[in-house]
DNA sequence: TTATAATATCAATATTAATTGATATAAAAA
DNA sequence: TTTTTATATCAATTAATATTGATATTATAA
Protein backbone atom coordinates (compact mmCIF):
# COMPACT_ATOMS: atom_id res chain seq x y z
CA UNK A 1 0.00 0.00 0.00
CA UNK A 2 0.79 3.58 -0.12
CA UNK A 3 1.73 2.77 -3.42
CA UNK A 4 0.03 5.36 -4.69
CA UNK A 5 0.08 8.52 -2.59
CA UNK A 6 0.65 10.60 -5.75
CA UNK A 7 -2.25 9.73 -6.92
CA UNK A 8 -5.09 9.75 -4.59
CA UNK A 9 -7.14 13.36 -3.58
CA UNK A 10 -5.47 13.38 -0.06
CA UNK A 11 -2.29 13.00 -1.67
CA UNK A 12 -3.02 15.62 -4.20
CA UNK A 13 -3.92 18.28 -1.02
CA UNK A 14 -0.37 17.44 1.03
CA UNK A 15 1.05 17.23 -2.07
CA UNK A 16 0.22 21.13 -2.82
CA UNK A 17 1.29 21.39 0.69
CA UNK A 18 4.36 20.48 0.44
CA UNK A 19 5.05 22.51 -2.72
CA UNK A 20 3.87 25.88 -0.72
CA UNK A 21 6.68 24.90 1.94
CA UNK A 22 8.92 24.64 -0.83
CA UNK A 23 8.36 27.54 -2.22
CA UNK A 24 8.92 29.41 0.74
CA UNK A 25 11.89 28.44 1.21
CA UNK A 26 13.36 28.13 -2.39
CA UNK A 27 14.80 32.02 -2.35
CA UNK A 28 18.38 32.36 -1.73
CA UNK A 29 17.79 34.81 0.89
CA UNK A 30 14.85 33.23 2.87
CA UNK A 31 16.79 30.05 2.68
CA UNK A 32 19.88 32.41 4.20
CA UNK A 33 17.62 33.61 6.74
CA UNK A 34 16.92 30.51 7.98
CA UNK A 35 20.57 29.60 7.74
CA UNK A 36 21.52 32.54 9.76
CA UNK A 37 18.61 31.80 12.27
CA UNK A 38 19.65 28.33 13.25
CA UNK A 39 23.14 29.69 14.92
CA UNK A 40 20.66 31.82 17.20
CA UNK A 41 17.85 34.36 16.95
CA UNK A 42 18.59 37.72 15.86
CA UNK A 43 16.98 40.73 15.12
CA UNK A 44 15.62 42.56 11.73
CA UNK A 45 18.77 44.71 12.02
CA UNK A 46 20.89 42.47 11.89
CA UNK A 47 19.76 39.65 9.32
CA UNK A 48 19.62 43.01 7.46
CA UNK A 49 22.84 43.36 8.13
CA UNK A 50 24.32 39.95 6.70
CA UNK A 51 21.85 40.17 4.00
CA UNK A 52 22.87 43.38 2.41
CA UNK A 53 19.17 43.72 1.08
CA UNK A 54 16.79 47.08 1.73
CA UNK A 55 15.30 46.59 5.21
CA UNK A 56 11.43 46.89 3.96
CA UNK A 57 12.50 43.50 1.75
CA UNK A 58 14.12 41.62 4.31
CA UNK A 59 10.85 42.40 6.00
CA UNK A 60 9.04 41.02 2.92
CA UNK A 61 10.73 37.88 2.98
CA UNK A 62 10.51 37.38 6.83
CA UNK A 63 6.68 37.99 6.37
CA UNK A 64 6.89 34.60 3.72
CA UNK A 65 8.87 32.52 6.39
CA UNK A 66 6.13 33.43 9.06
CA UNK A 67 3.22 32.83 7.21
CA UNK A 68 4.68 30.00 6.54
CA UNK A 69 4.97 29.27 9.87
CA UNK A 70 8.88 28.53 9.85
CA UNK A 71 9.80 31.47 11.59
CA UNK A 72 8.37 33.18 14.33
CA UNK A 73 8.72 36.99 16.22
CA UNK A 74 9.02 38.13 19.67
CA UNK A 75 9.47 41.66 21.28
CA UNK A 76 12.32 43.10 22.52
CA UNK A 77 12.22 46.64 23.82
CA UNK A 78 12.63 48.50 20.47
CA UNK A 79 13.53 45.43 18.12
CA UNK A 80 11.84 42.29 16.89
CA UNK A 81 13.77 39.12 17.65
CA UNK A 82 13.31 36.68 14.98
CA UNK A 83 13.69 32.64 15.33
CA UNK A 84 13.23 29.55 13.83
CA UNK A 85 9.88 26.97 14.53
CA UNK A 86 11.90 23.69 14.54
CA UNK A 87 8.93 21.48 15.06
CA UNK A 88 7.28 22.69 11.99
CA UNK A 89 10.16 22.97 9.63
CA UNK A 90 10.31 19.55 10.39
CA UNK A 91 7.12 18.52 10.19
CA UNK A 92 6.73 20.20 6.87
CA UNK A 93 10.03 18.09 6.10
CA UNK A 94 8.52 15.05 7.23
CA UNK A 95 5.58 15.72 4.95
CA UNK A 96 7.94 16.36 1.75
CA UNK A 97 9.63 12.56 2.16
CA UNK A 98 6.20 10.83 1.94
CA UNK A 99 6.25 12.30 -1.77
CA UNK A 100 9.89 12.34 -2.68
CA UNK B 1 33.39 25.71 12.58
CA UNK B 2 31.10 25.35 9.66
CA UNK B 3 29.13 27.94 12.33
CA UNK B 4 29.27 30.39 9.41
CA UNK B 5 28.68 28.25 6.32
CA UNK B 6 25.53 31.04 5.48
CA UNK B 7 27.92 33.64 5.58
CA UNK B 8 30.65 32.77 3.97
CA UNK B 9 31.30 33.20 -0.10
CA UNK B 10 31.03 29.34 -1.29
CA UNK B 11 28.40 29.06 0.90
CA UNK B 12 26.48 32.23 -0.85
CA UNK B 13 26.97 29.89 -3.91
CA UNK B 14 26.06 26.86 -2.86
CA UNK B 15 22.72 27.76 -1.31
CA UNK B 16 21.94 29.55 -4.75
CA UNK B 17 22.38 25.90 -5.69
CA UNK B 18 19.96 24.51 -3.36
CA UNK B 19 17.20 26.95 -3.91
CA UNK B 20 17.73 26.04 -7.16
CA UNK B 21 16.88 22.85 -6.96
CA UNK B 22 14.31 23.69 -4.80
CA UNK B 23 12.37 25.85 -6.99
CA UNK B 24 12.48 23.15 -9.62
CA UNK B 25 10.78 21.08 -6.77
CA UNK B 26 8.42 23.40 -5.55
CA UNK B 27 5.52 23.61 -7.84
CA UNK B 28 2.59 20.77 -7.45
CA UNK B 29 2.71 18.95 -10.61
CA UNK B 30 6.30 18.75 -11.03
CA UNK B 31 6.46 17.31 -7.41
CA UNK B 32 3.43 14.87 -8.71
CA UNK B 33 5.62 13.96 -11.21
CA UNK B 34 8.58 13.04 -9.10
CA UNK B 35 6.10 11.01 -6.72
CA UNK B 36 4.99 9.07 -9.76
CA UNK B 37 8.66 8.34 -10.90
CA UNK B 38 9.34 6.54 -7.70
CA UNK B 39 7.26 3.96 -8.64
CA UNK B 40 8.83 3.34 -11.95
CA UNK B 41 9.72 4.90 -15.20
CA UNK B 42 6.89 6.04 -17.49
CA UNK B 43 6.64 7.71 -20.93
CA UNK B 44 5.19 11.13 -21.31
CA UNK B 45 1.58 9.68 -22.22
CA UNK B 46 1.49 7.66 -18.91
CA UNK B 47 2.29 10.72 -17.03
CA UNK B 48 -0.39 12.95 -19.09
CA UNK B 49 -2.92 10.74 -17.91
CA UNK B 50 -2.41 11.34 -14.21
CA UNK B 51 -1.69 15.13 -14.36
CA UNK B 52 -4.62 16.19 -16.80
CA UNK B 53 -2.87 18.46 -17.88
CA UNK B 54 -2.42 19.59 -21.59
CA UNK B 55 0.81 17.42 -23.12
CA UNK B 56 3.31 20.46 -24.26
CA UNK B 57 2.49 21.78 -20.52
CA UNK B 58 3.44 18.18 -19.02
CA UNK B 59 6.82 18.12 -21.50
CA UNK B 60 7.97 21.81 -20.21
CA UNK B 61 7.42 20.52 -16.21
CA UNK B 62 9.55 17.48 -17.40
CA UNK B 63 12.12 19.78 -18.96
CA UNK B 64 12.21 21.90 -15.97
CA UNK B 65 13.03 18.41 -14.27
CA UNK B 66 15.35 17.44 -16.79
CA UNK B 67 17.39 20.60 -17.03
CA UNK B 68 17.53 20.40 -12.98
CA UNK B 69 19.49 16.76 -13.55
CA UNK B 70 16.13 15.18 -11.67
CA UNK B 71 15.04 13.01 -13.75
CA UNK B 72 16.46 11.84 -17.05
CA UNK B 73 14.35 10.31 -20.61
CA UNK B 74 15.74 7.11 -22.65
CA UNK B 75 14.03 6.39 -26.07
CA UNK B 76 11.77 3.38 -26.81
CA UNK B 77 10.26 3.00 -29.89
CA UNK B 78 7.95 5.86 -30.64
CA UNK B 79 7.75 6.58 -26.70
CA UNK B 80 10.30 8.60 -24.55
CA UNK B 81 10.56 7.14 -21.20
CA UNK B 82 11.46 9.03 -18.10
CA UNK B 83 13.34 8.16 -15.08
CA UNK B 84 14.04 9.34 -11.57
CA UNK B 85 18.14 10.24 -11.31
CA UNK B 86 18.06 9.23 -7.48
CA UNK B 87 21.89 9.86 -7.02
CA UNK B 88 21.53 13.66 -8.45
CA UNK B 89 18.46 13.96 -6.35
CA UNK B 90 19.77 12.80 -2.63
CA UNK B 91 23.16 14.93 -3.66
CA UNK B 92 21.01 17.87 -4.18
CA UNK B 93 19.03 16.89 -0.64
CA UNK B 94 22.20 16.49 0.99
CA UNK B 95 23.63 19.68 0.27
CA UNK B 96 20.33 21.37 1.20
CA UNK B 97 20.95 19.67 4.25
CA UNK B 98 23.91 21.88 4.96
CA UNK B 99 21.92 24.89 5.37
CA UNK B 100 18.72 24.13 6.65
C1' DT C 1 4.28 7.28 -49.35
C1' DT C 2 0.81 8.98 -46.38
C1' DA C 3 -1.19 9.05 -42.02
C1' DT C 4 -0.93 8.68 -37.17
C1' DA C 5 0.93 8.68 -32.51
C1' DA C 6 4.15 10.56 -29.21
C1' DT C 7 6.74 14.29 -27.94
C1' DA C 8 9.00 18.83 -28.13
C1' DT C 9 9.41 23.65 -29.22
C1' DC C 10 8.03 28.38 -29.87
C1' DA C 11 5.63 32.64 -29.33
C1' DA C 12 2.05 34.95 -26.75
C1' DT C 13 -0.36 35.69 -22.61
C1' DA C 14 -1.42 35.29 -17.82
C1' DT C 15 -0.14 34.71 -13.21
C1' DT C 16 2.84 35.04 -9.46
C1' DA C 17 6.71 36.66 -7.01
C1' DA C 18 10.51 39.86 -6.14
C1' DT C 19 12.05 44.43 -5.86
C1' DT C 20 11.76 49.47 -5.17
C1' DG C 21 10.31 53.78 -3.21
C1' DA C 22 7.54 56.12 -0.13
C1' DT C 23 5.28 56.25 4.08
C1' DA C 24 3.39 54.59 8.61
C1' DT C 25 4.05 53.07 13.43
C1' DA C 26 5.88 52.55 17.82
C1' DA C 27 9.39 52.75 21.21
C1' DA C 28 13.25 55.02 23.10
C1' DA C 29 16.48 58.82 23.40
C1' DA C 30 17.53 63.57 23.41
C1' DT D 1 7.94 67.34 22.74
C1' DT D 2 11.01 66.37 18.98
C1' DT D 3 14.08 63.25 16.95
C1' DT D 4 15.89 58.91 16.05
C1' DT D 5 15.90 53.94 15.62
C1' DA D 6 13.70 49.72 14.33
C1' DT D 7 10.31 47.65 11.75
C1' DA D 8 6.21 47.05 8.79
C1' DT D 9 3.01 48.15 5.10
C1' DC D 10 1.46 49.76 0.68
C1' DA D 11 1.36 50.76 -4.13
C1' DA D 12 3.97 50.49 -8.35
C1' DT D 13 7.26 48.20 -11.21
C1' DT D 14 9.92 44.55 -12.84
C1' DA D 15 11.20 39.94 -13.45
C1' DA D 16 10.25 35.11 -13.38
C1' DT D 17 7.22 31.30 -14.17
C1' DA D 18 3.23 28.88 -15.68
C1' DT D 19 -0.12 28.28 -19.13
C1' DT D 20 -2.13 28.20 -23.80
C1' DG D 21 -2.36 27.54 -28.73
C1' DA D 22 -0.11 26.47 -32.78
C1' DT D 23 3.31 24.00 -35.08
C1' DA D 24 7.50 21.03 -35.74
C1' DT D 25 9.74 16.50 -35.39
C1' DT D 26 10.35 11.75 -35.48
C1' DA D 27 9.09 7.07 -35.50
C1' DT D 28 5.92 3.75 -36.60
C1' DA D 29 1.75 1.89 -38.93
C1' DA D 30 -1.25 1.65 -42.74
Amino acid sequence: MNKDRCKSEKGAKELGEAADFLKAISEANRLKILCLLKNGDLCVCEIWRHLKLPQNLVSHHLKVLKDNRLVAAKKDGTKIIYYLKRENFKKQLALLERFV
